[in-house]
DNA sequence: CTGTATCCTTAGGGATACTG
DNA sequence: CAGTATCCCTAAGGATACAG
């Protein structure tokens, strides 16, 4: 079948006011890859100012992206982790990496990890997905 | 494989210096889905002013992700084309479509279109990137 | 038709000090 | 540690007029 054209509400719109923001990009790549869920981790490196990084955290928070808790252990601590409609964005940010590495020379991924992904892109997300939804039990 | 953390220029950070804005989501939207190839033609809807669409244009130019080429029956028309990168980007959008179309009410996208996606994602991007390409030097 | 050029205004970002 | 509050400032967006 032939994708159709023109249809009513295109959903890259929805998305757009989402994700159409470098700093949220950012901020979902290190939840998915780098095993961010601190606070102080986010503003390690590439990082906003602390009322950007609050600003973006809250927004995705409220789009439902992102889970927000205490950390059980040390009370005052608050533990950031994808939601399942974040993980649910894992085959978009695997896409996008691929599409990176193909046409930004300075991009760097590891060949293995590419090589497995276009193996079987499904089956690859779908493993990406289980391993963040284990996380997010964690504390 | 399990994907690798923290490894070092994580891709996203390329991809979010071009995508991470709303405009040139949109526009990429209109150019693969939406037929659209004219300077008057992104201005029909969702449109910016006519100096960001301009500008915005010129920067996915910049970045290779478009093709700007005079059209040859009339001169004074401007053609605009995704370039064969832009093309590539077909994978991310239709896993973001697919994300959108689950996890917001307001998306509609043709089950059909959904159904035959899910079915085959790998498939089913080539087939819009065929379209695509094939539209390239068309007029 | 495809853009520039200009003006204006505001939202948003960086830095930093400070609070629960 | 996890933010909020404030200040400052610039970059970016909307509207519109106009040019090639």
């Amino acid at each position: 079948m032939r994708p159709k054209k023109n249809w009513k509400g295109c959903p890259v719109r929805y998305a757009s006011g989402i994700l159409g923001d470098p700093w949220t990009l950012v901020l979902l790549r290190d939840l998915m890859f780098k095993d961010k869920h601190y606070f102080r981790e986010f503003l390690l490196e590439e990082a906003p100012a602390t009322n950007i990084l609050s600003d973006r955290l809250k927004s995705l928070e409220a789009a439902g992206i992102l889970c927000r808790r205490r950390d059980p252990v040390r009370g005052n601590q608050v533990y950031y982790a994808l939601s399942s409609k974040g993980v649910d964005l894992c085959p978009t940010f695997l896409a996008l990496i691929d599409w990176s590495a193909r046409h930004d020379a300075e991009t760097e991924a590891p060949a293995e990890f590419l090589a497995a992904y276009r193996a079987n892109p499904v089956a690859f997300a779908e493993e990406l997905a289980r391993g963040l939804s284990a996380n997010q039990g964690a504390d």
